[in-house]
DNA sequence: CAAAAACTGAACTGATCGGTTTACAATAAG
DNA sequence: CTTATTGTAAACCGATCAGTTCAGTTTTTG
């Protein structure tokens, strides 16, 4: 009767995944016991281990997950109809949004914190996270829309700098603790400030 | 005769800490043992505790040691009289030169990976790091040299996108372990890049 | 209902960790 | 030479960790 999805393995696989993201999200991979990963997932540790070989085996299992979410996470296409300084500020927006969520401070924390110990994840998250989001960037640049607006001759270079932009100082001082979590206007300013300078370099001649 | 600096506690001081630093900086700090790093460097764990209360004091004395070197790894003050173009670019070579270096990434990384559990960490190594940078940079973009070349209306924000501009793509990729040490060639196109962008943004009217 | 599959809780193993102690050797200084 | 000072090597402690085992309970399934 119940032939959905995950029916794989067991009941409580779900439960797992979860708990062991908030731990190691928090905790990092050394810093995480499988102990506190099971009692906050709320399942045993026999069960626990009867999903995955090993603690390494889940962590890589959390962070491939986390890692597709972001690639899902991508933004809607309803705003290529806009105006495209609205377009590129609501860009701006939800990319700047994303990279200062609790949440994604914390992936790019622990990859980069684990990325010398795991070898595949740090690529799997540049792969799924950075590079793809450059690659929709670079696709919305190509449009002629933009092209009416912009002088834009190498899309990807565009891309990147735009990402660059994004990933400014609010962000640095996020990773390094020095701040909170900001607020929607200090990002709404942050934004306005990508755009501007944006498209002060591709401006037409 | 030998009246020096450190000669507060003992002979062996330095090699606890260089020590310390090579295993830190590559293990992070829970990934590091201090049976390791006393083997690491060359002395007894019991001269290594008579240095040192426990491994978090060992942890904070390198990297506050390791802010105190980024703090004096300054520019020199010789580029300033060279044309701005070439000035700009001597800056930004030597700052991604720093920022891609396995001692940049490695300091950087620990820090980010660390900041939660050590508050003050990441705080630091902003305010010597990045943040002392900043204002280095800003000083020279007020130069009258600078002014009569751009129209930098505010320093600290042109600074900060400067900054910006330095840690694109490259750096991220250094530290997910994408790719490995830049050669000198591509860190030179990087710093074109730089240059080319921000006088585009700032160029006089 | 009955049998199979999934889950539990707790005890256990062997290893490693941070940190201490002890008994002894090297160094340095007067 | 004498005498502190400084350092060593290794054993040791209690705690924690990853991972296993097992006897028994719950859930699913047919």
């Amino acid at each position: 009767m119940n032939m959905q999805a995950q029916t794989r393995k067991g009941r409580k696989f779900d439960q797992v995944i979860d708990g062991a993201r908030n731990i190691f999200l928090s905790q990092g991979f050394e810093g995480a016991s499988v102990d506190v990963i099971a009692r906050q997932a709320g399942v045993s540790k026999a069960t626990l281990y009867s999903y995955f070989p090993d603690k390494q085996a889940l962590f890589m299992a959390v962070l491939n997950q986390e890692c597709d979410l972001q690639r899902r996470a991508q933004m809607d296409i309803e705003f290529l109809q806009r105006d495209v300084r609205d377009a590129l500020h609501h860009l701006a927006y939800s990319m700047l949004e994303f990279l200062m969520s609790d949440e994604g401070v914390s992936i790019f924390r622990v990859c980069v914190a684990e990325a010398q110990r795991f070898p595949e994840l740090g690529r799997a998250f540049y792969e799924t996270g950075p590079s793809t989001a450059m690659s929709h960037v670079a696709g919305y640049l190509s449009t002629p829309k933009v092209g009416n607006m912009l002088d834009i001759d190498d899309p990807m270079k565009a891309a990147d700098l735009f990402m660059k932009l994004c990933r400014g100082d609010l962000m640095l001082r996020r990773l390094l603790c020095v701040s909170s979590e900001a607020t929607h206007q200090e990002v709404d300013e942050a934004a306005d400030e990508v755009v501007a300078t944006f498209m002060a370099r591709y401006r037409k001649a």
